[in-house]
DNA sequence: AAGAATATGAGGTACGTAAATCAGAAATTT
DNA sequence: AAATTTCTGATTTACGTACCTCATATTCTT
């Protein structure tokens, strides 16, 4: 039988009441008597029924997801992984709150994390923008005991607790091997499109892709990058003058949102088309690697990311370690062969 | 607040008693009364408190877990993995069984398989043998109100109650694309290694492959497939004679296991690499990922497979629906840049 | 209409833990 | 040695559900 918490008090010989002044941290034990305790924890081998205890507590966290209110279709499914997470909120004894804030807004999230500092909650995760003001919130919630996350795009240093994202430098390198290995030993020029440098996330893509480009093929010429501010529109100017300007492109990485542009654009290329690479699985990048029109998607999946942060909210809101191996998000490649 | 049998007792406007018979489909009830109370839990919404249902039924969960006990790092890791789910067994209320069968042995599948339903668990999953001795028996598992659930690889009809794995015609397309587009437009010969043809995953797999190699690569000659029964030595073996056999080879993919043997025959190459596909991310396939020899490494998680099929098999101990895109075990694709 | 059968109500205990109270013991200070 | 502070024990209630018993109410049989 499991043994519960009678049985440490009958084994380190204490009361019950001892027994939990230990296991909750409570004052008012000696150091000697709660080594016994803890000691007899161990020799029978007790975990706590995380059930039973909740039950106890008739605890819920109460979680806040600060979220840009971004119309492209990656921040869509977030928001909408928040929600689906909201309403299993009663059975995990969560209370969660979505906050939507204008993107790209410094301004607007920072007063959205002021007005958390003044009513805090147990934990908070962020899609955060990589600014010194930004960062200084963040380190006053940490300081006010709450447990904060950082959400896809990280904060150079912080009083985070926790990263929720994938490793973009990774990515990058992937999209690069992808690339050079799909080019195979053709020679031309390579575009890429970010949404903006001054993107944590975008940094690390672009800089991951020329690395692994460069190495695994050097004949590629690498054209200077171009920024899209996540505008479809912009992303299809964009490549429409590049393609114009240069007859050689072979290959298109687009990596920020905007994919719509991308689409739009590929569906005009003429003579043999380019490889195109890019990120986020949604309906229409997904029907663009049928058709054949894009060649790989770089996935992370906002379900995994959302569930992750509030397993991880949850843990530092407890005082518990959070297993990193666990909590790693992957970087997915899809082509249209193992589509979901 | 959330809705407790308190609230569906009062809404209904029945005892605290009746709602119990009603939510636990004890007898008792007449059919009119026992709208009224169901109506009333959809009116406000009542979800049964899952932790303090199970608290208050102790109720444990006996699954068993029919494992063939070969020596390849896949079924070892997924025997692992059983293991560890095992460890957090009292957490969620599991007692899981690992049950190691010899490989390829159907008449002890079969006996195994029969001691299970001498002494049925809650749940039985099974990395099943394609046989009809075996499928009689699954069906007689099921039959006696046990969940069944395959593991890794299906049947071809059976009683199951669920599939937990890969598609594997899917997988094969996977790898027939990256084989088709990491070779370009190159000319030459393809190998391909089974485990087994007996296998239904290992077939899949050959038919994903050779299709869309096929598709995207038409000037690529495409050997006959050879059966290594999983075994590193035999793979080497083959491998080597192929490499003798036919000088213009620049592909491998390993559909089964055996990978020492085909890392073992790849570092005996010279001239250019081949481009070389296997399955199964392992130390040993992370080393050959990283040191170039292997090129992609498609693969489905161990860990997500158990856990599904635990989630799974407590849902249908339970009656409960399963949430098919959830339990969709997804095919990872792995180049050196990606590894987790 | 009496008896049998079935429905329902009322109330309790249990699951394993949390959290509180209060009394008394032990250690520390004065 | 007395007063104070710090530990510890004993006991209780609560969380939301399951499951049991017993009593009473309602319906069905004959």
């Amino acid at each position: 039988m499991k043994p519960t918490v009678h049985d440490i008090a009958r084994e380190a010989g204490v009361s019950l009441a001892t027994v939990d002044r230990v296991l909750n941290r409570r004052p008012g034990v000696r150091a000697a008597t709660r080594e016994r305790v803890e000691e007899a924890i161990d020799r029978i081998g007790f975990v706590r029924d995380v059930a039973a205890a909740n039950l106890a507590k008739s605890r819920t966290y109460a979680l806040a997801f600060v979220i840009p209110e971004s119309d492209n279709s990656f921040m869509q499914a977030l928001r909408d992984e928040v929600a689906d997470a909201r309403l299993r909120g009663a059975l995990e004894r969560t209370d969660i709150r979505l906050i939507a804030v204008p993107a790209f807004d410094e301004a607007a999230l920072a007063q959205a994390l002021d007005a958390l500092i003044d009513n805090p909650p147990a934990g908070v995760a962020v899609v955060a923008i990589d600014a010194p003001a930004i960062q200084a919130r963040m380190e006053r919630l940490h300081e006010a005991g709450v447990a904060v996350v950082t959400l896809v795009s990280d904060l150079a240093a912080s009083g985070r607790d926790h990263f929720t994202g994938i490793d973009n430098l990774a990515a990058g390198r992937t999209a690069g091997s992808l690339m050079g290995r799909f080019l195979s030993s053709r020679a031309g020029a390579v575009a890429v499109i970010a949404g903006s440098l001054r993107l944590g996330d975008h940094r690390d893509r672009l800089t991951g892709f020329s690395e692994r480009l460069g190495e695994i093929a050097p004949t590629i010429r690498l054209l200077e990058v171009m920024e899209s501010q996540d505008d479809p529109a912009r992303v299809e100017a964009l490549l429409n003058s590049a393609f114009r300007d240069h007859p050689d492109m072979i290959g298109v990485y687009n990596l920020g949102a905007g994919n719509r542009g991308l689409v739009a654009a590929l569906t005009q290329t003429t003579g043999e088309a380019p490889v195109a690479i890019a990120h986020e699985l949604s309906p229409l990048t997904r029907k663009a690697l049928e058709d054949g029109l894009i060649d790989a998607i770089l996935n992370q999946d906002p379900g995994h990311e959302i569930r992750s942060a509030i397993r991880v909210l949850k843990a530092r809101a407890d005082g518990l370690p959070v297993i990193a191996a666990q909590e790693r998000i992957r970087i997915d490649i899809f082509l249209k062969d193992n589509l979901p």
